[in-house]
This record gives structure tokens, sequence and C-alpha cells, in this order.
DNA sequence: ATGAAAGCGCTAACAA
DNA sequence: TTGTTAGCGCTTTCAT
């Protein structure tokens, strides 16, 4: 389509930096000075070498520039999964930092994929750092990496390795607290602590304001989407002696877990309570509301970018393990409120 | 960090091709072809190279090979926002085909800033293709990425562009149709129709049904997300005169709406209709669950990859055009369904 | 089947 | 202030 003009002899369609210089009158380095304000240069060779430019639509190839300068001005983010609300916002808010930043975004999801290590390293070799979600990817491979700057999120701290995490355990302690306050006493926890260090962390919290109060919960494996809530919870709730409450390891568990209670004409937060966690959309939405604790998506993955390009730039060569504040939200699905 | 050797004489840490055929005792082309299979390699050979290159740990840089190959295996997908289920949803689906397809995925949030072109030529030049979604570049801009090749989503056709959009219309009138059914009036479609094409198709959609029954619906502007739709709603409410129905552009505004009208005491679904777009996850979970329409987001995703892939890949040069079905959902939000 | 060598488009020393 | 030139790490002819 394009049929800019070329001056040097290039295939025509694209247009280098030659086609710039020859065009401009001065040589190749004139015109990356001109371009990048990398050293001095006359002003009316400059105003001439980007008129050739804009006149030629002349762009850098990224591929050259990130040869000769060894950088890609470009960073890559990993999840383990990019479905529900969660990781959006977080992507959302990684996003926005990293290209104000000035940097290019790469997303990998993983899936749980068996050649997920292989993706992540073929991922690092096109960016300046990497941003890790969860339990992505192994130790080694991670090692493996080298000296590429890493930072993880919601993952056990790593030698040497910028992280950060939301603190799971405060919240979680004032939400056992606050149920068993509500008298509720057959607590199960709906959701796999060893799929993900976090969950672990919260049920560890959650039983820790229970047990202050004599509650001694169970745990109950779950996947972490809706359509598994609801099944492992009518599971749960069909027998004689029910649970009176289901924590749920995120709020698609619970909205899920709703569904089932009321589908065999339970009245949650009457016969059942039920909570989730990440505070998103549908929980303020669902009747009853959703009681579940906020986590600060967007600033985790704002926060992220920022502590990568710390490592990038060389700004900081220390490690900084970053904890961001959780908040327990209480509606009415744990129970009455007056 | 790693410390892994190196044969030849280059700084510790970067292992290149060179490093590889001199452990190996071939030339680096041999080492290329072996790693390739872009040419016949003795058996003996291959099995030489590729133990020098394990044992070196040698991953061959990006830059080095895209710029001699002319190709970035990667391509970009630029959104107007990424907030939102919309949006994610449709991430997640473009993310699952291309990393299928091989290809990395590069994200892109303009956020209506003025130097988004800019940014999209930016990213065109480190990409092998481009998705765009939306109003989030001028029809100039993709004319001038010259012959990337381009997959537009929910944006109107543009001449040797291929595209891909959600059917509207018919779900648009049937949702007119459905309402007038209800016997409503005074309806109100709460959305710009001049920021999204797709919105102005919506809203003649649901006219067209809404006229067939003698109803003359008004527009009023309103910002995509639940706080605009709150807002709005609450202003359109409180006259005395108040529509009877508010058809809102997306689901975020119909809960920001639904918000709205209980706040002031109405009860929706009865003294109130109100519906949204795109179905997501907390219009089904509130109550009364929202009557809205479908669209297959993740599937618009995939598609545009695999469109997109087919133009790089050369397997096709004509401009292909898809249009998805959408379908009405009616639930309780729009009126009373024995 | 293999090696030597010529680029790919750019940055950065080094000269002038 | 500017031009020349040597790479950056790879793919790909062209010989052999």
């Amino acid at each position: 389509m394009k049929a800019l003009p070329t001056t040097a002899g290039g295939d025509a369609g694209t247009v280098t930096i030659y086609d710039v210089a020859a065009r401009a009158g001065v040589g190749i380095a004139t015109v990356s000075r001109a371009m990048n304000g990398s050293a001095p240069v006359a002003d009316d060779t400059r105003a001439r070498v980007l008129a050739a430019v804009d006149e030629l639509g002349f762009r850098p190839s990224h591929a050259g520039t990130s040869l000769a300068a060894r950088t890609h001005a470009a960073n890559g983010i990993v999840f383990p999964d990019l479905s529900g609300p969660y990781y959006a916002e977080v992507l959302l808010g990684y996003e926005e930092a990293a290209s104000r930043l000035g940097r290019s975004v790469l997303v990998l999801a993983t899936h749980g994929r068996p050649d997920a290590d292989a993706a992540v390293r073929d991922l690092a070799g096109r960016v300046d750092g990497l941003v890790l979600l969860g339990r992505t990817v192994t130790d080694e491979t991670i090692a493996g990496l080298g000296d590429l700057p890493v930072v993880v999120v919601a993952r056990p701290v790593l030698a040497g390795v910028d992280s950060i995490r939301t603190d799971n355990l405060t919240a979680a302690r004032a939400l056992g607290e606050h149920l068993a306050g509500h008298g509720l006493r057959r607590v199960v926890l709906l959701g796999s602590p060893d799929e993900s260090p976090d969950v672990a962390e919260r049920w560890r919290g959650v039983r820790d304001g229970l047990v202050a109060h004599g509650v001694e919960p169970t745990v109950t494996p779950c996947l972490f989407d809706e359509e598994s809530g609801t099944r492992v919870a009518a599971g749960l709730l069909a027998v004689r002696e029910r649970p009176d409450a289901l924590v749920c390891a995120n709020d698609e568990i619970a909205l899920g877990a709703i569904v089932a209670a009321e589908e065999i004409g339970l009245r949650v937060g009457r016969d059942v309570a039920i909570t989730g966690w990440d505070d998103v959309m549908a929980a303020r939405h669902a009747r009853p509301a959703l009681t579940t604790v906020r986590q600060p998506m967007r600033t985790l993955g704002a926060l992220a970018a920022e502590v990568l390009d710390e490592r990038i730039t060389k700004e900081r060569t220390t490690p900084r393990h970053e904890s961001l504040a959780t908040a327990l939200v209480v509606r009415d699905s744990c129970g009455l409120h007056p």
C-alpha cells in the first residue's frame, strides 16, 4: 500500500537510517544523534534531519536498535491465567505504569502448561525485565534467568529477587474473628492452599482468627472458578450436618457457592454465611452483597512495573520487598448486620 | 548471578552462536541450521551442536534473529482502555490463540491519550501484525502502517483491512421489541453513540425494534463506566415524568443505574426496566439479574489472532470480514417474567 | 554437509 | 559538530 520514496537503493517500503542520512545530506550517526539527542547536533542540521525523517516516514527498526543498544525497551508480565477480574486489574495497573515509563508490555499466560518454563525463558530473551505472578514457573527457571531483572508478585520471597505481595494475614485474621463473632461454628475454607501460597497464608490467618474463639475450620480443595465453587459447595451443603460458613479463596468461588446455596433453598447470610476474596465488581452487585477482602489489584500491577523499572535502570541494586495492605469488606453474605 | 562458561572471548554472561560453534567445533552457520532445521545437517554434527547448546545454556538473541530474519514472532493488540471485563475477556482469547500460534503478545492501551497514534506506530515497529480495537487510532494512522497486517475489531470496515465485529443489530432489535412488549413507553438509551460505532449500531437496532411498536426512544450521553451510569441515571430518574426503561450501552452502566434506581426506592424490573450489554459476570449475579446481550468476547479475541495470523503467514491475501452472532439474554431487570 | 562471509538497521567509539 | 567504521547476534547465500 505505502509507496514512500526511498533515496538509497533499498527495497521500496522499508526506510532505513541510510535513506534519511542521504536525503538530509549527513552521515547516519548524525541522524541517530538528532533523533535521540545522544550528542549535540547543530540546530539547522537537526532541522534538516527531522525534515527528512518526516518526509520519508522513517521509523527506526526496533530489532536494529535493540541489537545495537542492547536493550529492548520492553518488559514482560507472566500470569498463571488471564481469566477473571483479578488478573485483568493487575494487568491494567501494570500496563499503565509501564507505558508511562516508556516500556512496551509483553503478556504471557502459562495456563498451567508443561512448557511454561520454556515459554518464560523465551520471553526473557526479548525483554529488559520480567514480572512473574504466583506459581507460574519453578525457582530454577527464575535462577536460570541470570541477571535479568525480575519481580515476583504473590509468591514467596526468593533470594535476591524483588517481590511484591499483599498482606493476606491481617485481613484473614480479621475475617476469621468476624465470622466467629457471628456465632458460626462449622466453618469450611473453600480453595486449595497448595495451589497458591497466597491462599495458604489466607487460610492460616482465617484459622488464627477462628481458633482464638474456639472454632476449628476444615479445608476443602476447590479450583478458583465459579463453576467449581458451585459444584463443590453444592456437595458440601447437601449433607445433614452442613457447614454454616463457607470461606472462599476468591470471589468467583464465593459467587458460585451462593448459587449453589440458593438452589437448595438456603438463605445466604442467614442459613449459611459465604465470603470471598478480592472484591471484584460482581461482589458488590450480588444480593446479598458479598463479604470479602479488598486487594489493591491495580496498585499491585503498577507497583510491580515501578519496582522492576528501578532495577532495569539500575536506580536501585538491592532487593526490595513490598507488602500491600488489604481491607476486610463486610457486607451481607456473612450474616445480618443491623 | 549466572556464570556460565564462555568459550569465545565474549563477556561472561552472554552466550552467542559463536561460543556454541567454537565449542562444537563447527561454523556458526551449522549451529543455525542444526537449531532451526533450515538445512540438512549430519546427525552426529547436530548432536554435537545440540550438546554444546545445552552445556552453554545458549539461547538465541531475539534482536539478532529478528534483524536477520526480518520477523518478530510477535504481534500486538491495542485497546482503547484495559478496564472492565469486556477487554479482559477479549485479551484472554487473543493471548491464548496467539501463543498457540507461536507468537508473543504485546499489549497497548491508549486511554484516549493524544499521543496514541505515535504509540501505535512505535508498537508497529516491533510486531509482525496488529489488532486494533474500536476507535483507538485514526484511519490515517492505520493507512500509515503500510503493509503491516492489521485486523480491526469493532470498528467500521476499512478498505483492504481485515475486520471482525459482532452483530449488534439483530440482538438490539430483539431487545427493542422485547421492551416494547413489556409495555414500556418512555425509553432512554444510555451511552454516547458517537464514542463508539458499536453503540451507534446498537441504538439503531433498539430504536428499530421500539419504533415498530410505536415507541420513540431518546438518547442520553454517558461514559461507559459504572460511576457514570449511577450519576446519569440518578439525574434521569429524579424528574417527575421519569423514564420507565433505561437501555444501557454496557453492563457497567446498567449496574450503576440499578444502584441509582434503588437509592431512590425504585424497584428495578417493576418501576423501571434496566438493561445492559456484554453479559459480564456481575450481570448474572446482580439482583434482579440483568437483562443484557451476550457477546462472544473470548471468541472475538481468538478469531482476531487467527485472522491476523493468516495475513502474516500470507496464507490469505484478500481481506476477510467476520461478524459474530450475539444473543439477547432476558433476565429480571427488564420486567417480570412468569 | 559444511564454512566463509555478507548483510539486517542501528549505536557508539574514534577521528577529523 | 560531524563522518567513518566497527560491531551487536543472527540468517542466508555462495562456495566448497
